[in-house]
DNA sequence: AACGTAATTTGGAATAATTCTAATTATCAC
DNA sequence: GTGATAATTAGAATTATTCCAAATTACGTT
């Protein structure tokens, strides 16, 4: 597998995003973005090293951790935790749940109306104000679902 | 504050919980899941161990996770993790939601309607089937709510 | 094209939370 | 009381992640 093949997923959005926060676009922010964009099955930082290293043999693992921290402080990227295990990460951008398949351990995206999200919010006590809410479910799903 | 004054506070129900899962009582274990029911603020097993240490000063941290994790398994207590913070525990049974105050690092328990989880769960696509659903929000809470 | 400055990457050490292990001790049924 | 089994203990080990200081790279200016 040669590199010219592969089309550059990234909505060149990438080099933008990052000028926008004074940050600068780099390889190994470019492959570890693409490597998110192009198999989004929630993988740990292992897992993106390990995607990313035949690109860009040189790359080590803590260039890894940092590009996903970068990419989390921009809002291209989002980090998802579930119990104790490693984080994941998720490019979806949209508003969605996550669904931990306790069988397969595989997390899938589950999308959901933002009216939702809204009438979560609307059930705080007063005094209580979230700029953000998490949902996750765990559960079985039919075989390969996602 | 001496040990007389301080009411036994759990339902006498965890001798039987335990035993109904072929698990024996021990003063680790009430002492624990005491600690758990008088100071509901969702303590971390250090924080645990801390309150439990003065009445019982040969209990090791390891006790304390043991004793934690065999209340989660007998339904009693619920493991609640924010993010890649330290595992937190909860001896809420109700169904409810958890809030993170961003500013004072506390965690509110947040009553919830039943029919808004059931809503939830029906929200799942096809194939889906969810046993638990977790939900967390993050924001500030006006001063001491709680 | 070379330069200086600052951001980024790197490898390895350090940290934090938790789990594991082997030995000791406590509990319950008889 | 005694013995079989479960629980506790102290410390080592593990896992995921962060920290650190040094080397590299990129960028804007000449």
């Amino acid at each position: 597998m040669t590199t010219a093949t592969q089309p550059t997923r990234h909505p060149a959005g990438l080099a933008q995003k990052l000028a926008d926060s004074g940050l600068r676009s780099t390889p190994q922010r470019e492959l570890v973005y693409d490597v998110l964009l192009n198999k989004r099955d929630h993988p740990t930082a292992d897992e993106v090293f390990a995607r990313v290293k035949p690109e860009l043999p040189g790359i080590s693992l803590a260039t890894v951790y940092n590009c996903l921290e970068t990419l989390v402080q921009c809002d291209l990227v989002r980090a998802v935790n579930f119990e104790r295990g490693p984080t994941r990460y998720c490019p979806n951008l949209r508003p969605h749940a996550h669904f931990h398949d306790e069988v397969t351990g595989q997390t899938h995206d589950v999308d959901l109306p933002e009216t939702l999200f809204a009438q979560l919010k609307s059930e705080l006590p007063p005094g209580f104000n979230a700029n953000a809410v998490e949902i996750t479910f765990r559960g079985k799903a039919k075989s390969s679902a996602n």
